[in-house]
DNA sequence: GATGAATGAGTTTTCATTCAT
DNA sequence: AATGAATGAAAACTCATTCAT
């Protein structure tokens, strides 16, 4: 008997569950979060996780999916907001940085994943969905000065996105502003540079 | 009781120990791993473990000490070697993308180590004080072109070399001729735009 | 609050759901089925398994008493529509080794009967009434060839025939025709003895 | 590394735990036993039970393995031990009803153990090496009163056997004797019939 | 120094039962 | 009457740690 169930409200359900396993592998981690620790943030009980994604993998990968789709979603807004080549940089900039907490929770929860799916198959397939899909994104950034080299140009970009926001983590007293210009003047110095190449 | 030993018997037992959790590491995570699994990699029992490093927590940390203590020695050895500005990012780039089976090892563990030190503080010790000597070598990097600006530049090589590391461990088919060429090529970049800015 | 019903609707409906209960016990075990593994099996939901048969433990108990009765009833009009001895016996042998799936089923769910009747006296009791009554019918078969010792004659005939059952559900290739016979001959070889020895 | 153990006291202390094991399933049933159970009646923690044999599964596939290899050498020995053809029946009767404690234990379990059997493929594997050993046993015995119809005559033993074992486990007040003397003259009548026939 | 048998706290998972709708 | 979301008690299993040898 398949489950009946009202799609709309088990979506929503489901949607309320995976932000509170987000929260709580942020506090404990992703190797290191219980159902527990889940069910307690959530405020329902081990068995309802269990009902609703089948088992700890399944709410985990649940969550990762959903993770990656927001910050898609995101970018994409972002850069479609702008208008001017720079204008996109510095709005793609900000959508990296924005706020203390919310880039923290949010980088530690992606190294976590990415470390994750280094061993995992199907987080590997998420990830690796993620990063063409951000690829796209990053081309179109990448393509602005001229189209020679902007693949290249574009995992160029990415690579200093992460490459700080990691950097960022272990920062003991972290200056956001400082991480956005930081990150700004680098993908300006790696556009500019290929832009005379080409 | 306290262990009464010979100091370099000691030092060459804890190494080969240590190389051995750092496989079983790399193997099955650094959250995933277990004494066992140790144990059975290095070839002696859990208790012999124990004895050596007082608990898996304490072996643990002892593998990331001499895990970063390595990276840094052999990148000093790298950029040591070199003469010529050129050279030496040549050498520095070389050093980060040595071997497909060796870099994706190296990587694989330094992400679990990042996102394990993100929440255990003796690990962010590990982490900052690793970040600390790493900045002080790629300072040196930056300088090359000139005084101006070169702490941020600095941040910004590293960042790409990091970047594109994430990058390449969920590459399904990683070419590492061109790993080394977009961070030659972004490190160039980075370290002209300046150059003229400056 | 009391459960109003239509006597007649009510047994039905709780027939169809003991039914679906029997095929769901044959594929998952006595033991081993679910509340869930019924009601999909019924096409009902877990709650109306419930409302029907107070729980699981009544349901199961309810399965238990239709099926001994199932069984008593067909023996007994295969018995009644046979006239000779010999004929009577026959239909006996027939009426317990029909059809290959039809004996697989019968004897794999009434083997976990047993075994559950062990321990739990409910059970028991069923179980106890079911060998009540078809030594009653092997007492009709055992007399046929003389009234001494036809109760010892009974106890063996039916022993006969669970005997070869069980090993039956061990035979990798069963051939049901050959149980038929070696369950006939064996009949047979019992009353003839005690024939002479009476 | 492979465990290091001494095979003669590893052996012993999982013959010790295989039979705390065996009385535990007695009491609780095949498929109602936890580890729990079965530590309690060993007096061992249940970490150690799973240490020992891997799983709750490998725990009750060895328990079941040395259930049907004692049964095995112990009717061996008693047909070996009797010389003339009666003497070998009567001691393989006693030897299948011997204790009124002991024979009610013994078919509780194997009764369970057929039960499992028919559901899981390695259960199911001892089942029928139990069966084939078995059947040899049976047929020494058949074959006393003359060759032909040997094999037949063996299925009819056994199943005469079997069948009065599962009467008894449902017999609220068992007189072993009786039980004993039922099985005698059955398998008396079925050895003398075809010895006519034959 | 080294071993590995034993432990028990902590984890995921199962599932009969409850109950609001 | 019927549903199925939610629960929580109980189950199997994991594994760092202890300790007698």
């Amino acid at each position: 008997m398949a489950r009946k169930v009202n799609p709309i409200q088990d979506r929503q359900r489901r949607a309320g569950l995976e932000q509170a396993a987000y929260l709580a592998i942020f506090e404990q981690g992703y190797a290191g979060v219980t159902l527990s620790d889940i069910a307690r943030q959530a405020g329902v009980s081990k068995g309802t996780l269990v009902y609703h994604f089948g088992s700890k993998e399944g709410l985990l990968a649940a969550v990762m999916r959903r993770f990656v789709r927001t910050i898609a979603v995101a970018t994409r807004r972002a850069l479609r907001q702008a208008v001017t080549p720079q204008a996109k940089l510095e709005a793609y900039v900000e959508n990296q940085f924005y706020g203390l907490a919310n880039t923290r929770r949010f980088y530690t929860v992606y190294l976590d994943f990415l470390a994750a799916s280094t061993r995992d198959p199907a987080l590997m397939q998420v990830q690796r969905a993620f990063v063409d899909e951000t690829h796209r994104l990053d081309l179109a950034l990448a393509r602005l000065p001229g189209e020679a080299g902007a693949d290249d140009r574009a995992w160029q970009l990415r690579a200093m996105v992460d490459g700080l926001s990691v950097r960022f983590l272990s920062d003991p007293d972290p200056d956001l502003e400082r991480y956005r210009r930081l990150c700004l003047h680098g993908l300006t110095a790696l556009l500019q540079l290929d832009e005379r190449a080409g």
